[in-house]
DNA sequence: TCTGGGGTCCTAGGACCC
DNA sequence: TCTGGGGTCCTAGGACCC
C-alpha cells in the first residue's frame, strides 16, 4: 500500500449508501416499553452478576453515571438520586431485538444485524432528501411497531456511518437522523470527532494517537498510509480508508458461520473449593454444548480458563489449557470429560476462585463430518444424538434445566450469580408458568 | 462483600520441518 | 572463519467491538 493520499477525491464513484440503525439506550428502552412509568426518570441496567453499569437513560447520564461503572460503588448515589436499577434480562432484550430487526428487514434486503441493538442496512444512492425520508420512515415504523426508539445514521461507507448514527444521537436538531453525503459535511464533522469516538479506534489506539498530535478523525485521515498501517495494523488502515469515503467493510448479509463458543460467569462469591468450580464448570459446559448444538456444529477442541480477582491485592493466579478430541463431538458428557480433565490440570488450592469459564473452539457443521481413520461407532453416535436431542427438547419445551446432569451438583450453588433487580421476562416467560410444576 | 460476558482479528515468537 | 531460509502450526497477548 502506497502512501499516496486519496483525500476526498472529487471523482469517487458513489457506490451502496449504507444506513446504521441503533437502538437508543437499547436495554433501557426494553425495560421502559413494559413499564411505561419509567419515561422521563434515570433508569440504569446492569450487566451478569450485577457487576457494572451498561445501560444508562438520557437522565442516568445527565446524572453523570459513566458506562462500566461498578454498580457497588456507585449504588449509595444511585439509591440517593432515586435511580431505577435493573439487573440485565437477556430473554427480553433478545425478544424484542428481533422484533426490531424484523420491521427493519422490511426496507430493504441488504441487512446486517450487527448486534443485538444496532443493524446496517443498504440503500442504492438516491437523492439526499429521499435519503432523510426513508430514514425518518425507519424509525416511525420501528417506534411504533415496537416501542423502541432508534437513531438512522447514513454515509458512504460503515465507519462513516457510525459517525453519522452518533451525529444523529447527539444533535437534537436532527432529531435522530442524519446524513453525511458531500464531502465537506463529511470533512467538518470529522474535525469535530475526537480519535476516541471512530468505530475502530479503541482506548490503546486513541491514547497511542494523541501521543502524536493525533486528535481528531481529520488528523488521523490526513496521516500518511504506510504510517497508519505500521501503527495500527491493517484494521486500522482500514477504518482511514474508510474515514476517505473507500469502502472496506461490506455488509455481511449472512451471518458468518461461529468459529468459537465461550460461557463463562463470575462467582457471586469466591470459591475455593474445587468440587464447586467442578460444578460451575459442568453448567458451562451444559450450556456451551446447548448453544453448539442449536447451530448444529460439532467442537474439536476444549479450553477451560481459571482465575482469581485480579482486582484483590495479594498473589492471583490465572491460567488456561486446550485439549483437542478425539473426534469433533457435541455431546455434553465428552466435552464435560474433556473440560474436568483440565480442571485437574488448572487447579490450584490455597486461591479464592473469582471465576471459570469455558470455550469450545475448532467448531464444523455437523454434517460435515470429516472423515477419520478411525470414526466412532455409528450406533455409539446415533444412541448419544438421540439423547442430546432429547435432553434439549425437553429443556426447550419445560424450561431451562428441566433435565440437567448431576456433575453441575444437586445441592445449593454457591456459585451460582447475583441478580437481585431483574425485571420479569414480560415476552418470553411462558417457560416458567406454574403449569410447568 | 461487591469491578460482565461473548465475540473477532492481528501479530510476534517459538518449534519444527525440509 | 563460517552458523540458511522459508513455510507452517501453535500459543499468547493485544487490540477492537457490542
Amino acid at each position: 500500500m502506497s502512501s499516496t493520499q486519496t483525500f476526498f477525491p472529487s471523482n469517487a464513484p458513489r457506490g451502496m449508501v449504507y444506513a446504521l440503525v441503533d437502538c437508543n439506550n437499547f436495554y433501557v428502552s426494553c425495560e421502559r416499553v413494559f413499564a411505561p412509568r419509567l419515561q422521563g426518570r434515570p433508569v440504569v441496567v446492569l450487566s451478569n452478576n450485577d457487576g457494572c453499569i451498561i445501560a444508562r437513560s438520557e437522565e442516568a447520564k445527565t446524572l453523570g453515571i459513566a458506562m462500566g461503572e461498578p454498580f457497588h460503588k456507585r449504588e449509595p448515589f444511585l439509591r440517593r438520586e432515586g435511580v431505577n436499577v435493573f439487573s440485565s434480562n437477556y430473554p427480553l432484550y433478545g425478544d424484542m431485538s428481533a422484533r426490531v430487526m424484523e420491521a427493519l428487514s422490511r426496507f430493504t434486503p441488504h441487512q446486517e444485524i450487527y448486534s443485538i441493538d444496532e443493524c446496517f442496512l443498504g440503500f442504492v444512492p438516491a437523492p439526499d432528501a429521499d435519503l432523510l425520508c426513508t430514514a425518518r420512515h425507519i424509525r416511525e415504523t420501528v417506534r411504533q411497531w415496537t416501542g423502541i426508539p432508534v437513531s438512522v445514521g447514513l454515509a458512504p461507507t460503515k465507519t462513516l456511518a457510525k459517525i453519522a448514527n452518533r451525529c444523529a444521537k447527539k444533535d437534537p436538531a436532527s432529531k435522530n437522523v442524519c446524513l453525511l453525503g458531500d464531502t465537506t459535511t463529511i470533512k467538518q464533522t470529522l474535525a469535530r470527532t475526537d480519535v476516541e469516538d471512530i468505530w475502530g479506534i479503541g482506548r490503546r489506539y486513541a491514547r497511542f494517537l494523541h501521543t502524536r498530535g493525533v486528535d481528531t478523525g481529520l488528523d488521523l485521515v490526513r496521516m500518511p498510509r504506510d504510517w497508519v498501517r505500521n501503527h495500527l495494523t491493517v484494521v486500522g488502515l482500514q477504518t482511514v480508508l474508510e474515514l476517505d469515503r473507500q469502502p472496506c467493510f461490506v455488509l455481511e448479509t449472512t451471518p458468518a458461520p461461529a468459529k468459537s463458543i465461550v460461557c463463562s460467569r463470575s462467582f457471586g462469591r469466591r470459591i475455593r473449593d474445587k468440587q464447586a468450580l467442578g460444578e460451575a464448570l459442568a453448567r458451562h459446559i451444559q450450556r456451551a454444548a446447548e448453544r453448539l448444538r442449536a447451530k448444529g456444529l460439532l467442537a474439536h477442541t476444549v479450553r477451560v480458563a481459571l482465575e482469581t480477582n485480579r482486582f484483590q491485592p495479594g498473589p492471583q493466579y490465572a491460567a488456561r489449557r486446550c485439549q483437542t478430541l478425539f473426534h469433533p463431538t457435541d455431546a455434553t458428557p465428552a466435552l464435560h470429560k474433556a473440560a474436568q480433565g483440565l480442571l485437574d490440570i488448572l487447579y490450584r488450592s490455597g486461591f479464592a476462585y473469582q471465576k471459570i469459564g469455558v470455550t469450545l473452539l475448532e467448531l464444523v457443521p455437523h454434517n460435515h463430518r470429516q472423515a477419520s481413520l478411525f470414526p466412532p461407532a455409528a450406533a455409539e453416535t446415533g444412541r448419544q444424538r438421540d439423547l442430546m436431542r432429547t435432553v434439549d427438547h425437553l429443556n426447550t419445551v419445560y424450561g431451562r434445566d428441566t433435565v440437567t446432569w448431576a456433575a453441575s451438583g444437586l445441592g445449593p450453588q454457591q456459585w451460582h450469580m447475583r441478580q437481585n433487580h431483574v425485571s420479569p421476562r414480560y415476552t418470553t416467560a411462558w417457560d416458567e408458568l406454574p403449569c410447568v410444576g
